[in-house]
DNA sequence: ATAGAGATTGCCT
DNA sequence: GGCAATCTCTATA
């Protein structure tokens, strides 16, 4: 595996996950690239989870078979399954042992747009690929097969293209939650990259 | 054992 | 806007 070309210097940076909590890695995440398969997305939408502290979080009442990842290693993929139908990818953050995570909520396409399209059927407009978790993950070909890889040594890769750097972003309560609506960890891309 | 909610999506009216 | 699809986990018995 290898990190697709054409993106300039493709860099992964595994270590500034360490010891970060999600909400301070999500913002971060922005504009940053997400790769699977030969297939490009630069994140434009991201909400951090926390652990025993969260409602909201899957980490909140402790590790499952389901969550344990979260709680693992950070830099490496958290993949759930939802709705009995669709899978949602994290970045795991914070340290072992504890559960942070920063869902990737949307992008947009930068490489291998026929194929996406393809695997993405249902989205009738180009806006429509990955805006949203599930469909984020279907057009990526990521599943929980993957859950617990590490994203700085593939086949998932997170890496920094420099061409995304620094979006201004908009700051809202998360989405889809019936608790810990307080916490304002959703952050949006507000300028097209 | 069973019921209900959930970090969603797409198709229906 | 309503709702079905149907997996994982929690609460209750």
């Amino acid at each position: 595996m290898s990190i697709p070309a054409g993106h300039g210097a493709a860099e992964t940076r595994p270590g500034e996950f360490y010891g970060r909590q999600a909400h301070e890695v999500a913002p971060d995440l922005l504009g940053m690239v997400l790769s699977h398969d030969g297939l490009s997305v630069r994140i434009s939408e991201v909400e951090a989870y926390g652990g025993e502290d969260d409602p909201a979080s899957h980490g909140y009442r402790g590790p499952t078979r389901r969550n344990r990842s979260m709680f693992g290693p950070p830099g490496r993929l958290y993949v759930y399954f939802i709705y009995g139908m669709h899978w949602c990818a994290n970045v795991v953050c914070g340290s072992e042992g504890e559960a942070s995570a920063v869902l990737i909520r949307g992008g947009t396409a930068v490489c291998g747009l026929d194929e996406i399209r393809r695997r993405r059927p249902a989205a009738r407009r180009e806006r429509d690929l990955c805006n949203g978790p599930g469909k984020l993950c279907a057009a990526l070909g990521i599943d929980g097969s993957l859950d617990g890889t590490d994203l700085g040594a593939g086949p998932v890769w997170l890496y920094d293209d420099g061409y995304g750097a620094r979006p201004t972003a908009e700051r809202t309560p998360r989405i889809g939650i019936s608790h810990g609506r307080d916490r304002l960890w959703r952050w949006v891309t507000t300028v097209e990259l």
